[in-house]
DNA sequence: ATAAACCTTAACCTTAACTCTAAGTCAATA
DNA sequence: TATTGACTTAGAGTTAAGGTTAAGGTTTAT
């Protein structure tokens, strides 16, 4: 019934203290523990869990992401500016991703002209 | 003859602070001074700089970038090896498009979901 | 010639996102 | 029963990439 610190950990790529961290910074809550404390994830938390990790890579930040948690945590009330949220974020990682695609080229570029160099240093050096 | 740090800090948008910080770490050398020990950059320094925000607008890090900074020091010997960092640096950051597009599907799975919650609630919801 | 607007170095501060340590609890095993 | 080993907490340390501050030199405009 659940999921101990380490199983979790295995199935999501965070180390047990990173599951911990989140849980401090408020990312995740309400994970339910033994009698003794040990925490016991259920398969909620791994869906949770799952949506946090698309959004941290996808480049938002912890401290966003505690305020969509949040906002998640208040309920149905907040769903249209939670929807809001992921859709601002979509733009931005696109408008980043499209940046990229700028910058790559321009790299693109360079190696075509370090390769020219390369080839002509080649033929006229001197140790063929 | 040349740009003071200030000039350089406009046209690249880093500021001065950046631009010394760059420099000590060995992102820049042999960066001219006037006698009183002021930065006189020049076309050629503009150029590199140029290179070293491309590369870290595409997520090199700076020890990386120092690391290709100090091969291209060592003259015409290092193409290939510069060459070869760079075509490396550009399938990582391809890769890294590729694995954000796939994140960015699953936000999006996630906005629908959310509009249809949103849309549901509203519709059977009692405030209108 | 004196203040404004630059420049210099050195050293400490900040933020995000971990990462590790210390000290302790608890369950299972030899 | 003793010890191993996974778990707990609080809190300090780390790294990258800067930012800020202090204390001072230089050049230019008034």
């Amino acid at each position: 019934m659940g999921y101990t610190i380490k199983q979790v950990s295995e199935r999501t790529n965070l180390s047990a203290h990173v599951l911990r961290y989140y849980e401090k910074e408020g990312l995740l809550f309400n994970i339910n523990r033994s009698k003794s404390g040990i925490r016991c994830y259920t398969e909620d938390d791994l869906e949770w869990l799952g949506l946090i990790c698309c959004l941290k890579n996808t480049g938002m930040s912890l401290k966003q992401i505690k305020e969509f948690v949040e906002l998640s945590a208040e309920g149905r009330d907040t769903l249209k500016q939670r929807c809001h949220i992921l859709i601002e974020h979509k733009k931005n990682v696109e408008a980043q991703i499209q940046e990229m695609n700028k910058h790559l080229e321009k790299v693109s570029h360079k190696i075509d002209y370090y390769t020219k160099q390369y080839n002509e240093y080649n033929h006229g050096g001197s140790k063929q």
